[in-house]
DNA sequence: ATCTTTAGTTGGGACGGTAAACGAACTAAG
DNA sequence: CTTAGTTCGTTTACCGTCCCAACTAAAGAT
């Protein structure tokens, strides 16, 4: 009735199925169903997923042969037969996800099972108009990631690099403003410098990214239709809609700091008038709320982690001008959110970046104006919440791609 | 590399998948090559879908047997063995699509091959409050509709109606402001006036479905990221992102009408100001175009029609305040197709009611507006079309909507 | 000790896709 | 007319996967 009918079928082109897709469905499903029910039995399984007990037998030695299940313990004290209870089995595996951004690099390895392995993040200051450093750096932190875990004898699924700007489907950035980047291949550039190795290498938008962590790890698990809004210098948004990521037909979907609020507002850094980043990009922020700041020049991206530290203080403290400068941020924020929600109708907004630690003073008037400019009654069902992810939700994202990819049925061969 | 990795793989909840699912992909696969590539031979599916030319002669023997595809005719003058041609069977089923609208209602049915078998259109006028006469007079025209197909000894695979307002994923109207509806459960109501049907009935939001008609039916087939505008008093979206219409949690997505272009500017009849509707609904077009017509009283909407005829007319001929006029409203339009594209980035937009007539002086603005509001160069490959489509885009979607049900697997029985 | 309950395995059956061989039906050419 | 060559579609044997039912296994309850 609701969603769609077969399990197996695609709106797009002629995808014939076969028994090995049956086979990868499943094991699939008794992966994913592992994933977010670890521990349980075969028989645990069986009943969950309505597959039969003899075919979920087959399957997780399947699995156990490729060394993604564990069996840990038996059930006990219990009428019955004890059951041996799975587990997905983080040890032999990792996957890996960076992010580059305008002051940082984050690398963030998870284990199958989710739990992170490393999560490292180093200053970084890229030169505007030559990516090939910021390339040589990130490459340089994917190698350090990488020896480290091959050292831990894991094998590398797959590594993910997020980046701040469009990101079209190969790979390729066509623009990344903060960084000061047009048109670089990085998918080309890394695979390159990382000698061509045998994992997949992707590259993707860090807001997309970040919105996968949100579904996977965050709160938010489980939401099919839910957004992540990065909050830095810039703003973008990740979008999933029906469980899928909005991407668009060149992979440039969520742009949303310069959305137009006001044909009459402030010039933006992009050349147009009343973006949504000129009222609730980080520079507004600190503007209205800490007007001692400098003005006149153009903050360094490492200065705002302070200036947002201070900013939070002086709202715990109940400073009234702070909390007036982040509720009107909010309403802006709301404004911004209310016409992405119109068009997207998500059942959550998840705020990330600097947005993250001041939610609390954001989210009231972002909440109030967002209902007034809904269509729908109640927001349409629309929650704005802080996201429960910290500043590595990308590289987390990107790392959570990886798994996606192996609960999908792509799995790793048996192991030699 | 690209998309989904696994053909049987759903990114949610645990959905086993058993031979049954083989059979109806492969099925499916074979009717949707036979739609796009008819007629066509047994040898050419196998060839071109990859399935074994033994696997298409049972599956085609099975379609035959349902009756949804039939043998006409054989090649000649070629060598070898002269192939047998199949195309799909229109004549035992047939597929309906209503749609209700502030002026009229309308009736679409499409057989399986996707030919229009009627197109009815009747003028309404409901009274604001009272649905239940409206959803008496769809009744009516559904009996209607059914029984001719019935007298034709056509199965109706299904029905499904289109609403102009926010439809959930129950089939209730949340709020159609332009028929004056509030929480008006259509789908149970219709289905208790027409004595619960054996087929599927099914409510949605008129554009979500146009646009779906736009994919299937109009100049953007095969397209994966694609949205298509209503114009009329009150303006919708129907965005499908990677082939699947994105519908959000409620089923509220598309709410493009009342997006805030200026604060500043004039009140809407949502009580807010500056709405897209203000600067791109009809009634503005007219006022600008027509400034003779009377502006004091609120159009009525059946004197729309011959309003855009006229100013078509005059467009045609050149008139200079005419021009002037649909140019404005085009960079009016540009500007929030401008906030859509920057969100979900599709190929293509496709204008639809009465856009459609006047696209020609539209466009050329519209199009300018949107690439100088675009994150991404070159529009992020967004192009502004007329849509192919007549004023029955909405209930011509709807036939669509149940086709796409047959021809994602779940197939109707083998024929008593 | 025997019964009950639950876990997991085993063997048989059905189903559907694959591959290769085959007959059918045509054209081309001697 | 005969023979070769081509292509279509079916037939046959095979294999992999799932399901079902019966079975064994291992515990607590009586």
């Amino acid at each position: 009735m609701g969603r769609g009918s077969s399990v197996l079928t695609r709106e797009n082109g002629p995808q014939p199925a076969d028994f090995a897709d049956v086979r990868a469905t499943n094991l699939a499903v008794v992966l994913r169903h592992l994933r977010t029910h670890a521990p349980c039995s075969r028989a645990d399984i069986a009943a969950t997923t309505g597959l039969n007990k003899a075919t979920v037998s087959s399957l997780v030695t399947d699995l156990i042969d490729r060394r993604l299940v564990r069996e840990v313990g038996m059930t006990e004290n219990r009428i019955g037969r004890p059951a041996v209870m799975l587990v997905l089995d983080g040890s032999p595996y990792a996957a890996v996800g960076l992010e580059i951004n305008t002051d940082y690099l984050t690398a963030v390895a998870l284990d199958l099972a989710g739990e992170r392995l490393l999560s490292w993040r180093r200053a970084f200051t890229g030169t505007p108009g030559q990516p090939g450093q910021a390339i040589a750096s990130l490459a340089a932190l994917a190698r350090r990631t990488v020896s480290k875990l091959e050292r831990e004898r894991r094998r590398v699924l797959g590594l993910t690099v997020a980046v701040p700007g469009l990101v079209d489907a190969d790979g390729i950035v066509e623009l990344a403003a903060g960084l000061g980047w047009q048109r670089v291949d990085v998918r080309k550039s890394l695979l390159a410098a990382l000698g061509e190795p045998g994992y997949p290498l992707l590259v993707e938008n860090d807001a997309n990214l970040a919105v996968l962590a949100e579904q996977r790890l965050g709160d938010q698990s489980g939401t099919g239709d839910l957004v992540y809004v990065t909050g830095g210098a810039s703003i973008g948004a990740g979008i999933i809609s029906d469980f899928r990521l909005v991407r668009g037909a060149r992979g440039f979907a969520g742009e949303f700091g310069h959305l137009p609020l006001d044909p009459a507002g402030p010039v933006c850094g992009c050349g147009r008038r009343g973006c949504l980043e000129t009222y609730a990009g980080l520079g507004a922020v600190i503007r209205r709320a800490l007007p001692d700041v400098g003005i006149e020049t153009a903050l360094s991206p490492s200065e705002f982690g302070p200036h947002v530290d201070e900013i939070q203080r002086l709202a715990k403290a109940g400073d009234p001008q702070v909390l007036e400068a982040l509720s009107e941020t909010g309403r802006h924020l709301g404004h911004g959110l209310a016409i992405l929600a119109n068009l997207v109708n998500p059942a959550c907004v998840a705020l990330g970046g600097y947005f993250t630690a001041l939610a609390p003073w954001l989210i009231p008037s972002a909440t109030e104006e967002l209902a007034s400019r809904s269509a729908a009654a109640d927001s349409g069902g629309t929650r704005i919440v802080a996201s429960a992810l910290d500043s590595s939700a990308a590289a987390a994202g990107g790392a959570t791609r990886v798994l996606d990819a192996i609960d999908s049925g792509s799995l790793p061969t048996p192991h030699r």
